[in-house]
RNA sequence: GUGGAAUUAGCUCAGUUGGUUAGAGUGCCAGAUUGUGGCUCUGGAGGUCGUGGGUUCGAUUCCCAUAUUCCACCCCA
């Protein structure tokens, strides 16, 4: 094999695919319930979409984006992640004019041009709800109970909320000026890493590990302690909104995010089992990006769900999760009687029943060796003595138990047991 | 982006102090006389020893580069 497939990016198998499965489809159940509507969008969009939704600040637009001219000179790039492109749908479709608040799922594929790591790929999968109208602590606490039904029905355990507020337009320039004045004396103390972000954006430092035993990140102001009376209000009213609903959760003042679009509420759902790439889940409250993007302002909630990382998840917590089944009945003929094997196997799969019948040239005990190894369910053999008397021997192949019936009860009795 | 480790059959891995046709287990395919799988036995297919250079009479083995994967940072899903 010379063509591999692309740093990054993965296969995933038919051994794989109904854990996939499983998972996409519990999302679209708990979606559902909640009266999420699902939106599917474009995988590449205008560049200029990300650099002013995403923020040219952020790590991914100035060097994560997979950007490329297409044939008649346009920037484009590959979607770094949903929001953005969900914004842009939101807002060219006019489903603003819909009834308010417009609740929308995805689940779509992203791709970010980044060094590779455990649970760390180039082209990822986020499952990801957003709520578009309301400024409400309600939608918060709505898009946060979203995850933790999906998360209990999926039986996931030991994963953690942390919640946060980095203010809004009108308190946080108060408190950047503070957290500078701060960090202005005792710069040297940082890390070279933690010295950029001074100027750029000083908040990132909070975040740093290299520094999370540093006196000087621990005991500096947060926003979360420097809030606006209404962000202050915003807050405290979600806090209690997960009490009532009886979520456990941590507030975490250090949680700061990548995307620039966020505004007060920031969440994190992390695990404790896989290591470094712990986190599983963010989100927030985005009220800016609409009107940034050029709609009317309209307040909106969100996060994106790494599935990659959930699979990991469950996997290191030995959730059971669905493998692959083998097939109802798998119909054992011979070269003369392939023809009618096969029209009978057509005939059982109308009826909604999984069958496989013989495609090859394989000899009877190859062909009962094989049904053994796909995981068949029952076999029978359709040889001319049950073609012409038009009765068969099902076999169960978990305890080789025979019985004999009817052809024409087969797919009955298959349903009914 | 930084540091470290790994790369030999589909998969998990041995191995050659540099020397003719490179091994095991498992999986795959087939056989062990008549139409019944799982156990056992036998056989077969499958590898330019990640890729490209260099040293050498000779490299899968030594050296350099490069790619990919993993781990720890950074960051994030």
């Amino acid at each position: 094999m010379t063509i591999k497939a692309p740093k990054g990016t993965r296969d995933v198998l038919p051994a794989e695919t109904p854990a996939w499965q499983y998972v996409e489809q519990k999302y679209r159940s708990v979606c559902a319930r909640f009266n999420f509507q699902e939106i599917r969008i474009p995988t590449f969009e205008q560049t200029e979409l990300f650099q002013r939704g995403v923020g040219d600040t952020t790590d991914i637009v100035q060097k994560e984006m997979y950007t490329f001219n297409d044939k008649g000179g346009r920037s484009m790039t590959l979607r770094p992640e949903g929001t953005a492109g969900v914004v842009r749908a939101y807002l060219e479709n006019g489903l603003s004019s819909e009834p308010s608040p417009q609740k929308l799922y995805y689940i779509l594929n992203n791709f970010r041009y980044e060094k590779m790591g455990k649970g760390r790929y180039r082209e990822f999968n986020q499952m990801g709800c957003e709520l578009f109208g309301s400024v409400e602590s309600t939608a918060d606490a709505e898009v946060i109970s979203l995850l933790f039904l999906f998360f209990r029905e999926l039986g996931l355990r030991e994963i953690n909320l942390k919640i946060n507020s980095i203010g809004c337009p009108k308190c946080r320039p108060e408190y950047l000026e503070l957290l500078r004045d701060y960090f202005r004396s005792h710069l040297n103390d940082l890390c070279d890493n933690c010295q950029d972000r001074f100027e750029r954006n000083p908040m990132r430092i909070l975040d740093c590990k290299d520094d999370a035993e540093n006196a000087i990140v621990k005991n500096a102001p947060l926003q979360i302690d420097h809030l606006c009376p209404e962000c202050q209000e915003h807050f405290d009213n979600l806090c209690n909104e997960l009490d009532n609903l009886g979520f456990a959760y941590e507030i975490d003042g250090h949680i700061v995010r990548g995307l620039d679009y966020y505004t007060r509420t920031v969440f994190e759902f992390v695990s404790n089992n896989v290591g470094t790439q712990g986190t599983i889940c963010g989100g927030g409250r985005y009220d800016g990006l609409i009107e940034e993007l050029g709609g009317q302002a309209t307040p909106a909630v969100g996060f994106a769900l790494g599935v990659e990382r959930l699979l990991m998840e469950l996997n290191s917590q030995s959730v059971k999760l669905p493998s692959v089944v083998g097939p109802d009945i798998y119909l054992v003929s011979f070269p003369d009687t392939v023809n009618q094997a096969a029209k009978i196997c057509f005939d059982l799969r109308t009826l909604n029943i999984t069958a496989e019948s013989n495609v090859t040239a394989r000899s009877f005990k190859a062909q009962m060796k094989y049904a053994d190894r796909i995981g068949a369910k029952y076999i029978v053999v359709l040889g001319e003595d049950e073609l012409k008397s038009k009765m068969v021997k099902l076999k169960r192949m978990s305890d080789s138990r025979e019985i004999k019936l009817r052809l024409a009860d087969l797919a009955n009795y298959i349903k009914e047991n």
